[in-house]
This record gives C-alpha cells, structure tokens and sequence, in this order.
DNA sequence: GTTCGACAAGTAGCGTAGCTACGCATGAAG
DNA sequence: CTTCATGCGTAGCTACGCTACTTGTCGAAC
C-alpha cells in the first residue's frame, strides 16, 4: 500500500505496537509487517527518527542492552504514551468516520 | 479534527464530492464542511492547487462561467476520474482496514 | 579466512502535499 | 464608504515519511 498515506498516523501504530510490550527498532518493524500482513513494510529512516520524536515527546521510554554482542535499544510506553495512544484511537475513529462518509458506499449524502 | 491527517487522501475526498455533480471550488469547499458536520473545514490553499493537480491528471476538467459578474471555474469528474475514485475507494478500503487491525479495538493481535 | 547476508541502529537530504498568509475582484449590507 | 461574503489564485513554510547511506556484530558460506 502506499505508505505515504500514513501522514499523521504513524505514531498512532507505534504505540499501538508498543501496547502489547517493549520491543526494540527492529522487532518493531518486524511487528508492523506481521500484524498487517505485509502491507506495512517501514524502513528503518522512518521507524527510527519517529521512536526518538515519540521518546523527546515522553510518549516512549528507552533503555540500552546488550544482546550477544548486538546493542539494542528498547522502547517501552509510558504513561503518557498510554494516554496519547488513547487520544490516537479517538482521532482515528473520527477521521475514518469522517473520510468514511465520503468513501464508504452506503450512506453517501442526504440520507433520504 | 488535525487536518494534516488528510495527507494522501484528499484527492479521493474530493473526486467523492465531485461525484454527485459537478461544483465550483468554493461550494466543493462547503459541500465538504456540510457532509463532514464541520469536521473538514479546509482552506482554499488547500483546494485550489489539489484540484489543478486532478486538473492535470485529466480526472476532472472544469469550465468558466460568470454568474453575476463573478467568474466561476465549474469543475466535473472525467471518465478517467470515475476510475481513479474507485481505485481510492479501494486504497482507502485497504488502508482503513491495516491501520485499523492497530488501532480498532476488538482483534488486536494474535486472534487465538 | 574472507566474504556475504541477517541483525541492529542511526543520519542527511529529498519530495510530497497540505497549510498560512497573502492579493485581487465583485456585489450586497450597514 | 467600509465591511463582509463570495470567488479565484499563488508564494512560501513546514511536517513528515522515504531514499540512500554509514557503522558494527555475528554466523554461515566459500
């Protein structure tokens, strides 16, 4: 799918993932692909930068460590970060309800 | 709502409203905060240019006409634009539901 | 024993596309 | 006569995801 189409949504997935527990960058972009079926496949130029918005942000929480020999950097949610995330899911419903009103089929203009 | 959101699917929410028949930019404006219960209120720097975009890509074609002195430029889906709604329609079908699995309560994650 | 590929993190620079803030013009209202 | 709604349009900004790249370890292949 086209990815640029997640303008303003990514942080919303991120904590979404992060819901289920701390994962590192990598396992974070494995998580994406397996839970949507392949349709989400992020590089790491947008995975990472958007981790360290959402850390300078509060939202996530990282720690360093040491996995056979490989450093890897685990983020975890926060509080904040729950909060937001709740705040996202909000967001969410309203824009699909909202762009779904034009786009969906079935309920289109005068409900007449 | 954060309108930035819309990014990527604003062509598809205006080949929706064109749909119905064809308006002139500042009504597309109104049709779209009328249909959104004022949820899309989008500036006509955001209009203008999106429609000579779909201007260019042939989806829609417009026509002037002066009504009371004032010149309105009447814009009107094109085959070719009836054909790219329906490729929106499923993009957005398609992205609704991945983002969705993240952020729709009820089927989160491993549906055991 | 060197090379290659998966794992793991990261940055610089680009492009897209919506937004802000304008400018211009007409007609109606006060 | 000034203000406001209608109506079109552009220049420049900014946000943000993407491309392409670098650095480094480890295990497997050759």
């Amino acid at each position: 799918m086209k990815a640029q189409a997640l303008h303003g949504h990514l942080d919303a997935l991120l904590l979404a993932v992060l819901e289920q527990g701390a994962l590192h960058g990598y396992a974070i972009i494995e998580a994406l692909r397996a839970r949507s079926d392949g349709n989400l496949d992020l590089p790491t130029g947008t995975i990472y930068p958007a981790l360290r918005r959402l850390e300078r942000a509060g939202h996530v929480a990282s720690t360093w460590s040491t996995v056979s020999g490989r450093e890897r950097r685990t983020y975890q949610l926060t509080d904040s970060g729950r909060r937001a995330l709740a705040g996202e899911r909000a967001g969410w419903r309203e824009f699909q309800t909202t762009v779904g009103r034009f786009l969906d089929p079935g309920s289109p203009p005068a409900p007449a």
